[in-house]
DNA sequence: CAATACGATTTCCTATAGGATTTCATATAG
DNA sequence: CTATATGAAATCCTATAGGAAATCGTATTG
């Protein structure tokens, strides 16, 4: 005789954020994509290592059904690979060459749109902008790992802001798609953050702020080219 | 499109055929997933429409787990959507918006990566693009719909092999994806095939055979834009 | 006619049992 | 000692049965 928990009273664990008191009507596989999402994420499961089912089921008190459902998602975004008969593991780390095309990508994408989002700046869109750049803080005293956690994720929100002003959508996921992926890229090779990164980000500002097309698509590709300069060492131990 | 792995040779069990014996080399998941992925690109499943775990069951005679798996998969890929306590359904049609948004996209993508192809061009990489273009054949006789379908098909191999000469995996994958789609959308508006478009394929040709960067990034702009306003008009009705 | 109540349907999720395959340790033959 | 074969454990994968929640249509009542 078994006693099945009600649904709308079940809650995934999460560390650190407290569940909402009303609950949100996401299925249990959105809440399972999630979790799996933010440890992928945090590096709590590091690229390569593999994910097991039951462990999930284990770690996460919910049965196989949306922990499948969940997988199959994270595969299709590229996040897991699953081998027949083997099972799932975390995505394997980028390689260099992959490395390269990300960059070649960005140049040949975010210059052009950070000279439409200059184009189309608005003084509410420039103020956000300059909030989100500000929030990088140059002073120290937190620890560095978490300094560069806290930057990573900043100078994502950073880019990603400027491709919402530019309005194109479709380039806007394109890249954020990528982003996850060179995002765990970067907290394994976590470098130092340079003063320099943020000197171009004000660089970049400073157009938005004339309105200047042409200096913000100079500014962005410059401030890409360093961005792979500082990061490429990586590859080289 | 799906991640490269290896391609299983069985096919699931036909209705009212059994299930053979022998074991498969590829999970009944990835057959599923391919199943339903051929249903959405043939417009078996048109946009929009329910998708119900059920009836999946009985047309494919598996059970439920791998069929929800691949349907995480294909949501993951933006293919489907689901709603809790609703279900699956294909993903909607595009709108203009995100059409406008893609060839821009394929602008300021697809010019550059022509140039490089021409430049990294071979005999062996042109004789197969040549090949490609020609299977297009400008001959009648079959009727229009079955004609169109097949040069949809043969214009993205045309233009996924022009990628992987210029070389950029990332580019030519986040093409591919896109242009799944894409491809839905231009067989629910099954343009006429035009001259147009083979001549302009025919000029991409030309310079890749003459190794000519430039020219061959003025040719793909210029297919490109056309292709685009070609299409344009499906929006107006 | 309008509003509510109720049942049927659909869908999500759980649970359990068992088959298939890989991995790893152990034993045996050369 | 090395190489191959055998067997056990772990894991994945499938099938089946059914409970809980939401939606929809219909019927009843004011």
């Amino acid at each position: 005789m078994r006693s099945p928990k009600p649904h709308a009273t079940t809650h995934l664990p999460e560390p650190g954020e407290p569940a909402p008191a009303v609950h949100r009507a996401a299925s249990l596989a959105e809440e399972v994509y999630d979790a799996i999402f933010a440890r992928l994420m945090a590096l709590k499961i590091p690229p390569g290592a593999r994910i097991t089912v039951d462990n999930l089921v284990r770690e996460l008190a919910v049965s196989q059904t949306p922990i499948r459902e969940a997988l199959g998602r994270l595969e299709g975004e590229g996040l897991v690979v699953k081998t027949h008969l083997v099972g799932y593991s975390a995505a394997p780390q980028i390689t260099r060459r992959r490395f390269e095309e990300l960059y070649e990508l960005r140049l040949l994408l975010e210059p052009e749109m950070a000279g439409r989002a200059a184009a189309r700046m608005t003084d509410a869109a420039l103020a956000e902008l300059t909030a989100a750049a500000g929030v990088m803080s140059r002073s120290g005293g937190i620890d560095e790992r978490a300094r560069y956690s806290q930057f990573a994720r900043q100078d994502a929100v950073f880019h990603d802001q400027i491709l919402g002003v530019a309005g194109n959508e479709m380039v806007r996921e394109t890249l954020a798609h990528q982003h996850t992926h060179f995002h765990i890229f970067r907290l394994m090779f976590h470098a130092r953050v340079t003063e320099e990164a943020l000197d171009e980000h004000e660089a970049i500002l400073a157009a938005f702020a004339a309105r200047d097309a042409d200096a913000a698509r100079r500014a962005m590709r410059l401030h890409i080219e360093r961005s792979r300069d500082r990061l490429l060492p990586a590859f080289e131990q």
